[in-house]
DNA sequence: TCGGTAATTTTAACACTGTTAAATTAATTG
DNA sequence: CAATTAATTTAACAGTGTTAAAATTACCGA
């Protein structure tokens, strides 16, 4: 009564990375399953019955190899930022921790809602762990009080997760502007024509701005700002 | 074959308001529930099926009122915010926004999942655009160019909103040590025992400042990097 | 007061969700 | 080949948001 195969004998290479030596293959696999869905459904559009569906496998069979969705989440977000390289050593605290932040957030920007998978997971991954002991030593050996490292830190992390986050909310936006552009009439941003001049004049003066622009140069200006926040705690002032 | 009756004839003064002289009752004792839910029970108990219960009601009664639960959400986050008063007229714009930021997250620390709340809606409600135009004013008024108001403006909402959450992920942590403390033996934060010291040293030397901390006073500390970088952006600099 | 109409609420169901225990099948080892 | 372990399925539980149709209640004019 042959059943499936999922690469029974032959791969599992084994040793490229050694570490615990843990599980070989099929968390791994599931991980890259739940990714593509991911991809394709957004992150309310994962199930378990989907990811076992696309793996030709009932949903309880997920649950000898994860624990939880959760865990499973988690280590989503792990892989997710596991595709952010860290910077080369010897670069000045500034120039390093902007590098980050810039490449944490094109790793970001891979994967669909990926800012809303970060933050509905723990940290505990190894990946997220390497990170946080980079920004933790960036930020030490720039000079920073010990007490402040951990808030500074997260400020940077937060400040490209929220960015993300915005990039996605108003990408979203936009596409269901165009969709009730060919459905219906309303001609410019569905929302923003509802409100009253009045009570919001420069919300609408403003709103063209967060609508058709340049999302790197503004991610780089709001990084700027951030850093030179930091510059400022730094030098001088206390 | 009497059934409840909430408030049928009085209740209702009616016009204490006006605005759009809406649903006079039982939108807002639906949201009031919901927020008593929330209160209780955290953003993930909170169902249709329980907030009609606490209402004496069936699940389905609630969808004469309401959209959706996607609708309802969003007029709990607007709720919450609307506990936030806008700063006095006149003051220098730091302190404006300084004061603003601390309103919003004792608005915040008032509810439970809060900052979660926030973020899982789009911003609608009356009292989120008030603040959303309030912040937008403020920062054209203090001279930044218009293109980067909406960024400022974000930066800041997001950085309470990240605090916030951060927040409740380390207190949620700390009930969690503690637990774990009375049931087995672990003696310090369980997460941070497991990690290696070789891997993750300044994680571990740092990790003592976010456990017992003035929040207050980091919330102050990191506001004040932020608008640090602001003012960096206004003089000077560009 | 009665009857009809409109405003609410309930009943019942649909199509999902995460998760577990027990039974079953496949693979591996002695 | 037999016995043991690994992996998966079956079946079920308890819950979720949401909708259509039926039942009920409240109201209002005749």
């Amino acid at each position: 009564m042959a059943r499936r195969k999922v690469l029974p004998p032959a791969a599992a290479p084994r040793g490229e990375m050694a570490g615990p030596m843990a599980e070989p293959l099929h968390k791994a696999l599931i991980v890259r399953t739940a990714l593509d869905l991911l991809q394709s459904e957004g992150l309310d559009g994962i199930s378990m019955r989907k990811i076992a569906d696309l793996l030709g496998v009932k949903a309880a069979a997920l649950y000898y190899h994860v624990k939880d969705k959760d865990e499973l989440l988690a280590m989503l977000a792990d892989r997710i930022g596991s595709e952010t390289e860290l910077p080369e050593e010897g670069l000045a605290w500034r120039e390093s921790l902007r590098q980050w932040a810039v490449r944490f957030r094109e790793a970001l920007g891979r994967y669909r809602d990926s800012a809303a998978v970060m933050n509905a997971t723990l940290v505990s991954g190894e990946s997220r762990l390497t990170h946080a002991e980079f920004l933790f030593r960036t930020l030490s050996e720039a000079g920073f009080e010990d007490a402040d490292v951990p808030w500074l830190a997260a400020m940077l992390k937060n400040y490209v997760l929220g960015f993300a986050d915005e990039e996605r909310r108003l990408a979203e936006r936009a596409r269901g502007d165009e969709a009730s552009l060919s459905e219906l009439e309303t001609e410019q941003s569905d929302r923003f024509r509802a409100l009253s001049p009045e009570r919001y004049p420069h919300m609408i003066r403003l709103a063209a701005y967060t609508v058709s622009t340049d999302w790197d140069r503004e991610f780089a200006f709001g990084l700027g700002v951030l850093l030179d926040g930091f510059e400022a705690r730094l030098s001088g002032r206390r």
